[in-house]
DNA sequence: TTTTCTTGATTGACGAGTCAATTAAAAACC
DNA sequence: GGTTTTTAATTGACTCGTCAATCAAGAAAA
């Protein structure tokens, strides 16, 4: 029945992480067991504490790997912007990309976001989370906008979050590209009239 | 030490939905013990659920009362609102007024959010409240953006929702005007060039 | 034989909800 | 006006289940 193999760490490790993902998307609340986590995982509730020490650092690390899907996402697209329009559009979709855009991603996100209010830790992660968002908002809309680029970055990174929010709480099915366009549009209204939602 | 005083039902009602939005404010979570809530309104655990039954009926309440003071509020400023441009001044800044803005209530916001992706009824209120903020913006919208009115609607609330949410993450001071001002800046830009934020 | 991986039983704490008992106001009765 | 009964308010101890975390032990690789 049990097959000790070696090397297990860093698979267990995935599997877990994925298995709470999976857990907290489903149950909608971070009062999930890690027993639970663990049979999905398809191993025991001893080997979960075994390799994370304790329940909140199975839930860190979910958190952390949540927020790494979506930077690596956005990278990927930021590496083949030239203008900064095709920046702007990349941060833009990127958060809204089918990996970071499912439901159970979207409710886990948002329960990370609460855990943020008591846990230290997760939320310096939420700060870095923040702070980049707003940086690469800034930095792309600065050609445009100006002195006014921290200004509407600040409020664009606010409707993306307002955007995850509804269409978690939504039972529609998640449409990334309508999002994104819708956010897009938010900010080339912003920037004037200049027509910038383009889709790629 | 007890003095059973009779008609004490509404006074305890409300001083236990009180005390959830405060201890749900300073946990930051909604994993708070019923005998917390209890003592901090100064009254036993079995009281609580003498009056409210069980814990997620007296957490609904406090969600219902939550609710109910941010409609208070909107419908208070939308009275006093003759133009298009004041109902929408009003909808914004009674979304900001200090009563919903304070960190406990914004806490006990955000964990409400949440406790809809898992509660039936937390759903059924956060519907209504969503759907009363699009269409109350709509309304207001309609005479200067016409078909657009819906779609514009659904952005400043999605955007409302989400300078909540930052605030609410945030270290620093709640300021209800500066946000309000933020959101209407949004919502005139996508108007194109009319002006619309004043201050009251 | 040492290390890695794995389990499942166990422990210990904690918390929701119940319950019997107590107090005092109010109402009913004489 | 006084006595009895009913009803509202209130407590705190108790039950019962659950769950995080520990631990001893086993099974396979190296």
């Amino acid at each position: 029945m049990n097959m000790p193999k070696l090397g297990m760490e860093p698979i267990r490790r995935a599997a877990l992480i994925d298995a709470a993902i999976a857990e907290i998307g489903q149950a909608g609340s971070l009062g999930i067991t890690v027993s639970q986590i663990a049979r999905r995982a398809g191993v025991s509730s001893g080997l979960a504490h075994h390799y994370f020490g304790n329940k909140d650092q199975l839930l860190l690390a979910a958190m952390r790997h949540v927020m790494a899907d979506y930077s690596e996402e956005v990278r990927k697209g930021l590496k083949a912007a030239g203008t900064p329009i095709e920046r702007l559009n990349a941060i833009v979709r990127g958060g809204f990309a089918l990996s970071n855009f499912r439901p159970d991603t979207i409710s886990a996100w948002m329960n990370f976001y609460v855990l943020a209010l008591s846990s230290d830790e997760a939320r310096r992660l939420h700060r870095i989370y923040s702070r980049r968002l707003r940086s690469n908002l800034t930095h792309a809309l600065r050609p445009m906008a100006g002195d006014r680029a921290p200004e509407i970055a600040a409020r664009a990174a606010a409707l993306i979050d307002g955007v995850y929010l509804n269409v978690g709480l939504s039972t529609e099915v998640p449409n990334g590209p309508v999002a994104a366009d819708s956010v897009l549009g938010a900010i080339s209204a912003e920037l004037g009239r200049p027509k910038s939602g383009r889709q790629g």
